[in-house]
Formats: structure tokens, sequence, C-alpha cells
DNA sequence: CCAAAAGTATCAAAGAATGATACATTGATT
DNA sequence: AATCAATGTATCATTCTTTGATACTTTTGG
């Protein structure tokens, strides 16, 4: 259900919080429910606890989880409209889009490609709803 | 034209890099355009001339740009279309769209706007094509 | 009430990014 | 041809980030 790169540039905390974004934004992870604990996903991953911990507590402080001690780590919501984050994430996903389609323009993926790519995509955030 | 942001946690040399592949992609460099020395840039954007230097190199090994000392850097190619490169990047689009997508969702993004955004970045690209 | 299980805190170690400085090569100017 | 300025490159130090090892605290279940 999650999966990482070990040799990746990107931070391991970083890649865990991703995939857990994407989970929620698929609707397979829902409001309620309970996460792995951090050292039962460090074992099967292959990291570090504290690398688990910091991926959940930034997806706490972002809103979307609540943790505590003996208690565990469980999804209190899917969306963080915290008022001006909008605006924000307006700007980040654009420089993401622009970055991801300038990747694939200089890879020499044709337009179709890319467009097949992201309808994909967006059919599999927004097909059930 | 180049802009970059000396807090943001992503290196500064990857933002360069897609600071420069998305110019490369909107069009604005040529094969045979010069880019500007390391010193330069590194002046205009107050970093360090290494952290240039970087960028270029990458970008070198990425086959786009020539440089050797005394000359210069300059743009050779505009695509990288290395063999097996294309699947690397298929993959690499895919889970930047999702991720993009993710956030957006989770950020509380409508999904017109969404496609707005997506949309707008599509015509920067091949609009003039 | 106790023990197991969970997240949290602290500190060390490893690695990556950035900076300071010196070097080597090219090209233009004379 | 000689020289010099401009350019990328190499090397090393420094700072910051990530990851790891370990101990601590809190909750829950029996």
């Amino acid at each position: 259900m999650i999966t990482i790169s070990l040799d990746s540039t990107i931070p391991i905390h970083d890649q865990l919080v991703g995939e857990f974004r994407r989970l929620i934004a698929e609707g397979r992870l829902k409001v309620g429910d309970e996460l792995p604990p951090v050292r039962q996903l460090a074992a099967d991953l292959g990291v570090n606890l504290n690398t688990v911990a910091r991926a959940y507590r930034e997806l706490t402080e972002a809103g979307l989880m609540s943790s505590g001690r003996g208690r565990g780590t469980v999804l209190i919501s899917t969306v963080e409209r915290k008022g001006q984050a909008q605006l924000e994430a307006r700007k980040r996903v654009e420089t993401s889009i622009a970055n991801a389609l300038a990747d694939a323009k200089i890879a020499g993926l044709s337009l179709a490609m890319i467009e097949a790519i992201v309808e994909k995509q967006f059919e599999k955030y927004w097909k059930s709803m």
C-alpha cells in the first residue's frame, strides 16, 4: 500500500507524506482509519522509526492526522482548508505541474501520451465522486 | 527570467535545473543560446558559483548543454530521448502529477480550478506548435 | 495495577548542500 | 605569438538536513 525508494534523492519522510496524501486523495484512507504503528511501518520499509514518526508528525501538523502516545495515529480529516493555505497550494500545484510537463516534454514524450497520463490521474482522484 | 526561493526546502541546484528545463520547454531558450556565466548568475541570485555550476553540470550530463572552460555553457539540445529514458520519464511524470493532484485536492481546491491550472500549463508549452 | 504497545524526545552519526578558494582552459586583444 | 581576462572545474571546509540508536512517557487492555 505504501511504497518508497530508498535510493531516491528525495527524503524518505517526504516520500511517506506524499504516499499518505495520495492514499487520502484516492479515498483509500478514510476519516477514523488508524495508521500502522511507527515501529511496524518502519520495519516493513526497512527504515528508522523516527523517519516514519516524522512523517506522521508532519501530517499531524497539517491537520490531517491525530497522534498520541499509546493511542496511535488516526486520520481525522481529508482536507486542510486553512484560510490562506489554498493560495499557497495554488502556486505550489502550478509549479509542480509546470515542472512535470517540462520534464515530460524534454524527455520526448508525445503530447497525446502526456495528456493520457494526466487524464488517468484525474480519474483516479475524481472518478467516483 | 530565472527565479529561485532561497528558503525553500528543495535544493537550489534542483530549482535551477527545473527553471532551465522550464525555459527550454517554453521555447524561450533555443539551441545555440548561451547561458549566463556561473559567476554572473550566482551573483544575480545571491548564491555560490558552485551551486550554479552544479546545475550546469547536471544539465550537461543530461545532454542538454555543453560546457567548457573559457567557452561558457551553451544549449545544444531541447530533448533527451536517451533510449529507455522515456520509460523512466513516464513513471516520474506520473507520480509528479499524482502528487500535485493529491496536494491540490487535500488543499480543498475545486476540480474546476485544478483543471484550469493544468490547462494553463499545457497551453504554455504546446500553444505555439 | 501492571505490562505491553504506542508516540515522543534526545543525542549521535552520516550525508548532502553550500561556500571559499585556487586551478586550468579557452578566446580575444595586442 | 604573447598576454590577459573570462570561463568552467576541482578541491576542501562548513553548515544544515536526514537518518539512526536509544531512552522516555503516555495510554490502553487485561
